[in-house]
DNA sequence: TGCCTATCTGGCACGTTGTGCCACTCAGTC
DNA sequence: GACTGAGTGGCACAACGTGCCAGATAGGCA
């Protein structure tokens, strides 16, 4: 929460700047078609700066796509000692509702080409996964044995995948914190239609 | 099951043989460090012919780590018309415990390397996106509404992946198809620790 | 002020990736 | 023997991502 160094603030503007140049070229054109040169040059950096930022071309946007991750992380390592899994679900929740709504809008434009582009899904598949391990990680230093927290965390990331994928699909839908509740409620009591339920 | 055209099996052998030939180079190199064309000489083809068969360089490996679910959605297809929610994990768990060895031990392999290996993790997360694309749409067809087919399919496909990945990174441990029993019996029941539970 | 160090930046060259295009080969058919 | 169709390999090419070096900028110290 410290205002840091010079050097580091204008790298995190610079890094916000790619990000939100690749962003808005990648809402319009698939992964494909759009050059890192391109890139680079509405972000007013040379292509050799780029790669300095981000290893590969996609991954420009991942710091949009991780923002919320970003900041749930971070109040969970404010929270107490407490047993932490109970307060996932309303945790995450209030981080997915209080988003920059501009970061918001940007993330649907994302979200609603991951369908249809496929390199567009490997960064997603791969943001997910991040943020699981990192979610994963945080429980076991609470005391979580390894596969409690294995799934755990795989069931919270799942459920906030689903619930922006939802929430980006149907543009008059509610907001994604909302979608997330119910989700979370579903998958923390149990499938329906799963083991020995029924439905389906 | 029908034996098909001669055309087809000698593309299906020649496929088969550039998986092997890609399985066992990553296996002792990272993705990286293997080229198209050592991968190509192994197969006996050229470079050319490879990107025929495969889009992208790592995705050679993909059709041993499907072969699972090949199987299942195929057991799936054969199933009467009746809910089909229910009957996931023991088809999931009967196909898994009937793998070919070999391929199992291919996979250890390569699912060992997931944690170290960016490009491999890509691949794989690329896998059980595909998978659970494929049973979320046989949900949907079979009547299920599309969140619940989308939650049901989430879970399922994330309880095949943990358990994979902890049998393979616990060498001694139980067969992969024991394991998927046990994390899908804690997935559709309900996660610990989650929402009203109470442990970690 | 001048010097020195550290970091960020851009340009260049290079190996690799993945694709479009064309020529060649090898079945099977008439 | 000519024709068709599908698989294959070679070649050229744009783009990707990285190592290397040179120039620019900012800060510390005498």
């Amino acid at each position: 929460m410290e205002t840091q160094t010079l050097t580091a603030r204008r790298r995190a503007a610079t890094e916000r700047e790619i990000a939100e140049a690749a962003a808005a070229l990648f809402a319009e054109h698939s992964v494909a078609q759009v050059t890192a040169e391109q890139i680079a040059a509405r972000a007013g950096i040379s292509v050799r700066t780029f790669y300095r930022y981000f290893p590969r071309k996609e991954d420009a946007i991942a710091p949009i796509l991780t923002a919320g991750a970003a900041r749930w992380q971070a109040a969970f390592a404010e929270a107490g000692d407490g047993p932490l899994g109970a307060r996932i679900p309303e945790v995450i929740a209030a981080q997915l509702g209080s988003q920059n709504p501009a970061d918001l809008d940007t993330m649907r434009a994302l979200l609603s080409g991951v369908e249809s582009d496929a390199e567009l899904r490997d960064v997603w598949l791969r943001v997910n996964d991040d943020s699981e391990r990192r979610l994963r990680e945080i429980l076991r230093d609470r005391g979580s044995a390894a596969l409690d927290a294995r799934m755990i965390a795989a069931v919270s990331t799942e459920a906030i995948r689903i619930a922006l994928e939802q929430w980006a699909s149907d543009p008059g839908g509610a907001r994604p914190d909302t979608i997330a509740v119910d989700v979370f409620a579903c998958l923390s009591a149990g499938v329906p239609g799963l083991g020995v339920g029924d439905r389906s």
